[in-house]
RNA sequence: GACCCUAUCGUCUAGCGGUUAGGACACUGCCCUUUCACGGCAGGUGCACGGGUUCGAUUCCCGUUAGGGUCGCCA
């Protein structure tokens, strides 16, 4: 039999951090040994379902790089779609639950109660397989002894999830059911449901949460709970696809940064850890400031360029050899993709912006003997016919011998006249990519502007 | 209230009866340095608690505590 596994989220507008890492986990599993990962749309819920919300799943699973075999082509629930087993949106499959239904009615599994429909569910402590937590023995609780049976149609007719679920498992042929272990508790229902339906159920995996650094459940207000504050955010797709994997599972071995395809080869589900995690932003920081320094300055560029232009900076007109020399200054120097204007826009722009808040030292930056090292530093600049960042360095350092003081003294204010900030990349290298005709354009400015505060 | 899961540095984790309890992120100090960084060196912090089992428990069992989950005509 071969191997089937699914992704089943329901359309609340957004991509839950944890419901990600459950989407990569299916994916991995399903990679690793050559079996089909479904895509199914949980859309029972009619009020809080729509088309746009659909659309930021199918997005940030495609993002993240999870491609599915089977499942939705476009967030349209009547639209096209891929694979045999559909439609593979609930809402479009009424007909199905309704015709399952009344085959439990039939056998005697199900009865109508005030015009609801309610699944007739025994007494007996339910043992619960799970390739991840182990064999659970689940008892009943309190409320359940008053009352083990429940509602699997409600009376305005709308299946519920515990009864579309386990159809949909069954329909589609799913081997494998990996998904979050607050499911775990409610698999003695279904469970349940797969023997009043004579069908074997699937093969159970409970994966553990992930909560806020401190502990406490990650809703959806929490800070980065949605994938799309990493889309937003700066990050690279590989980079958080790396991290989701160091939560609940180690490749052993000390490594943290990891091919993908090595996890797929190692990725199984025993190894899954059965507690908990946290998550830690400022090692996905780290991680993906591991990934940009490492990645093709084509792909750092496609990055660099996009974080540009959402702050309307563009890089158009500038030649091709510029950007990428410029580009090559902050690679290794930015841990996400937000930092890039602060640390290379003024490459791109034609005045200087000054951020007085983050400037040097306005005592020592905005003096008129401040003005006066940098006419003679534009000077030596002038005649430096060579203009790379080794003469320039030379240059540089000659001035400030000649005026006796430390070469500091004409590095802070050149790269506030450079860059319109204190931080960014190293001196030299900026200032021969500017290039000598903007180096001397931007001294003068800067001169004008000293004199105009004295 | 009942039921279920879990418990190694601040965080992610390695460990599966005998280890100086390892790594990474984060943090602290020093060095280097043209900013911010990087880098180098050094450093601290951990087996939740209490009982067992055993020659010996981080490791196995029980309990306690704590955290998380579930018990819907939400998914």
């Amino acid at each position: 039999m071969s191997v089937r596994v699914r992704f089943a989220p329901s359309p609340t507008g957004y991509l839950h951090i944890g419901g990600a890492r459950t989407a990569l986990f299916n994916w991995l599993y399903a990679r690793h040994c050559g079996a089909t990962f479904v895509l199914r749309i949980e859309d029972t819920d009619a009020a809080r379902n729509s088309q746009e919300a659909v659309d930021v799943i199918l997005n940030g699973l495609r993002w993240l790089g999870l491609e599915w075999d089977e499942g939705p082509l476009t967030g349209a629930a009547s639209g096209p779609s891929k694979g045999e087993f559909g439609p593979y949106f609930q809402s479009q499959r009424m007909a199905i639950y309704k015709k399952r239904v009344q085959e439990l009615i039939d056998k005697g599994y199900a009865y109508e109660h005030e015009g609801a429909v309610k699944f007739r569910m025994d007494r007996e402590p339910v043992m619960i397989p799970d390739v991840v937590v182990g064999n659970v023995r689940r008892e009943l609780t309190d409320r359940e002894q008053l009352d083990p049976d429940f509602v699997i149609v409600r009376s305005d007719g709308q299946p519920v999830f515990h009864l579309v679920n386990v159809i949909d498992d069954l329909e589609m042929k799913i081997t494998h059911v990996i998904r979050g272990e607050d499911h775990l508790a409610n698999t003695a229902k279904h469970l349940a449901l797969f023997r009043a339906f004579g069908a074997e159920p699937p093969t159970y995996g409970h994966i553990p949460l992930i909560l806020n650094i401190d502990g406490t459940k990650m809703g959806k207000r929490d800070v980065g709970a949605s994938l799309q504050s990493y889309q937003d955010g700066g990050y690279a797709p590989e980079a958080v696809v790396n991290y989701l994997c160091l939560l609940g599972w180690s490749p052993k071995g000390n490594r943290e940064i990891l091919p993908l395809d090595e996890v797929v080869a190692m990725f199984d589900l025993p190894q899954i850890l059965r507690h908990n995690a946290r998550f830690d932003l400022a090692k996905l920081q780290w991680i993906n400031w591991e990934y940009t320094k490492s990645m093709p300055i084509e792909r750092f560029e496609i990055f660099a360029k996009e974080a540009l232009a959402k702050v309307g900076v563009s890089t158009a007109e500038f030649s091709p050899e510029y950007s990428r020399a410029a580009f090559l200054t902050i690679k290794e120097k930015i841990k996400q993709f937000i930092y890039v204007p602060a640390f290379a826009a003024f490459y791109f722009r034609s005045e200087v912006v000054f951020d007085d808040s983050a400037s040097s030292s306005e005592a020592t930056d905005y003096t008129a003997i401040t003005g006066d090292r940098l006419v003679k530093l534009r000077d030596a600049f002038v005649s430096d016919t060579v203009f790379n960042s080794d003469s320039l360095a030379a240059v540089l350092k000659g001035v400030a011998a000649e005026c006796g003081v430390k070469a500091g003294l004409l590095v802070h204010p050149l790269r506030l006249a450079m860059t319109g900030s204190a931080i960014g990349p190293s001196l030299y290298h900026l200032l021969e990519v500017l290039g000598k005709d903007r180096v001397l354009l931007r001294i003068n400015q800067f001169v004008n502007r000293i004199e105009a505060r004295l």
